[in-house]
DNA sequence: AGATATCTGTAGTGTTCACTACAGATGTGG
DNA sequence: CCACATCTGTAGTGAACACTACAGATATCT
């Protein structure tokens, strides 16, 4: 028995053009029109290869947060927390401002409010932006271990302060903050991490 | 000549319930059903009084904009500069988890990317978070001409950092951040903006 | 080569969307 | 009480939506 005919389209690039456009638009915004165009397929072959538009946001959403791993393994590498907050947050500022991407982060931009039916978008969203906020904990609570942070000094709220502030710094992102505003907010932001480290 | 049928339904009233569920699905996860339905109005109705999805929306954030400008008011009557600060954060910690209203703030979950033909509503928000945003920096070049604030203090910075700090709360409150958490965070971008104050 | 399994493109499907035509109701001004 | 202006409720409108039936194309496996 034969193994039927092969897919004519490179999956994994034609995510990231479905990335780029839930990206810009968010889910709800998001036509399957707009979809196959960018995608260059059409809507049958979209379907075999993803199930469904919620579908096919998952898998764009496991290709991006694959690379966000990748990221922050980098990020928490670093050998000070002192380090991992400065990296995490001005690649933060760098990344949302990166003219190769729509401005931002696909976690916020993706949609955090979503109509009756498609409720389970914003907590797909918020579930992998939760990720992000553990593995900054984890990574404090070792330097905590360390001596590398205070005695009084709290991993999970430092994580949460961080992450709050990176969320922010979407929200400026998408309404049109350069580089340099969210690098000015990221300085910040260390200053405060700084404060709390020691603690 | 009469002056036609009075209107049967209180607008005002009725512009609460829109926003509330703007608020809680954004604008494009928002139906005219499901607002008629929460307004307890027909169609033709809201449509003679608002004359769209986005007037209604509109007219909506008019409503929110003048509650949050006697808010504001209240904010910017804190006689230091750091008090403004600390009302500002601690207040949208309380607000944006208060029980009477969608988590987080109608201005970002009202919508940070949306669809073609909806590209105006972004701005629209975005201009309205900006609003805040100045008022805050008016506030602190008034401090630094009082010498409330540093010599090398920068009242554009320290608003931007606040107003981006209440964002990432609103993200973080749209994913179901307790109002501990937010204060938390509150707490530690105050003693960052004392810093920088002093500056 | 033949049978089979899967993909691709065309051309739709029913549903839901924002919005409205129309007729009857209800007020005001004369 | 009558003419008129505006609102209200019923019942739709065309358009856009996510999704799919189907037929032909193209590969693999025997």
């Amino acid at each position: 028995m034969g193994m039927g005919r092969p897919r004519a389209f490179d999956a994994d690039a034609a995510l990231d053009r479905a990335m780029d456009v839930f990206w810009r638009h968010g889910y709800e915004g998001t036509t399957i029109a707009q979809l196959t165009e960018a995608m260059s397929i059409n809507p049958p072959s979209l379907y075999a290869a993803f199930g469904s538009k919620e579908g096919l946001l998952k898998a764009a959403l496991d290709r991006y947060t694959e690379r966000r791993d990748a990221w922050m393994e980098k990020v928490v590498g670093a050998s000070t927390a002192r380090e991992v907050a400065e990296r995490f947050l001005m690649e933060h500022a760098d990344a949302q401002t990166d003219p190769a991407n729509p401005p931002g982060c696909l976690l916020v931009q993706g949609g955090l409010a979503c109509g009756t039916g498609s409720e389970n978008v914003p907590f797909e969203l918020a579930a992998r932006r939760t990720r992000t906020e553990d593995q900054l904990r984890e990574r404090f609570v070792r330097a905590k271990g360390e001596r590398d942070l205070g005695e009084n000094a709290d991993p999970a709220m430092l994580a949460r302060y961080l992450s709050a502030v990176t969320s922010g710094m979407c929200v400026m992102a998408s309404s049109g903050a350069d580089r340099n505003a969210l690098r000015e907010i990221a300085a910040v932001s260390l200053k405060a991490f700084d404060e709390q480290a020691k603690a």
